[in-house]
DNA sequence: CCTATAGTTAAGCATATCATTAATTAAGGA
DNA sequence: TCCTTAATTAATGATATGCTTAACTATAGG
């Protein structure tokens, strides 16, 4: 498998609803896989699998006590993402004109 | 196929590097799709198939004139994206104080 | 009408994703 | 030591993704 860069990864982390409901939640307090899982129907490993694409990704860390492991976020990657959608947005938004441009370069291909 | 909520579809449109330079491409100025493909060493449909993805996303429109599809950008997607993204960045930064609590609810659960 | 251009659809294939159940690792406590 | 709890790993299966080539649709334009 090819290895695939940080916002990749983090968008498609974000893809799952599972996953962010995840974040939701750890977002307001770190937490225990127990605890995190609680919620959720599916099993015990799929939750596992889950937090695996969150810690590849970089938005989750664990950290060992004892047999529990406490899930923390980390915003690092939400900001990367952030950074990428805001500067698309803006870039948008800064072509106002971009109809315009266009409408011209319709132009000068039928004048050819 | 279960039907998915427009969230999940933006950040998966947004997972993929390829995907990802359309939209920027696409954020300068409306374009058609050979102007969009012709960077890329990929197929044309393969082209066609990730505009798909973007379009169900709305995040471009594709309007016919002749038989050429004008792709524009549409930033509705990126607003819900960025939205949510920032919203817990922020849910994160404001619970400055969560390890503090997390460690009270660790000694709580030792006390019992 | 014929041909070139623009683009999509269809079919097939390799790999990735998301779930499952069963087995395993590790620690706490009677 | 034995049992329970916490969590992961392994194996498997269904479905989704991302690519390919081949075939198709539609329009411009001589």
């Amino acid at each position: 498998m090819a290895a695939k860069d940080t916002l990749s990864l983090t968008f498609a982390a974000l893809a799952d609803p599972t996953r962010r409901s995840i974040l939701t939640r750890l977002s307001q307090r770190a937490a225990t896989v127990r605890e995190i899982a609680e919620p959720f129907e599916i099993s015990a490993p799929a939750i596992s699998q889950h937090l695996k694409v969150l810690e590849r990704a970089g938005l989750i860390e664990r950290t060992a006590n004892a047999q529990w492991r406490t899930l923390t976020m980390r915003t690092k990657p939400l900001d990367e993402a952030s950074a990428w959608v805001e500067k698309h947005r803006r870039e948008w938004n800064n072509s106002f004109d971009a109809l315009e441009v266009h409408l011209k370069r319709m132009i000068k291909r039928e004048e050819q």
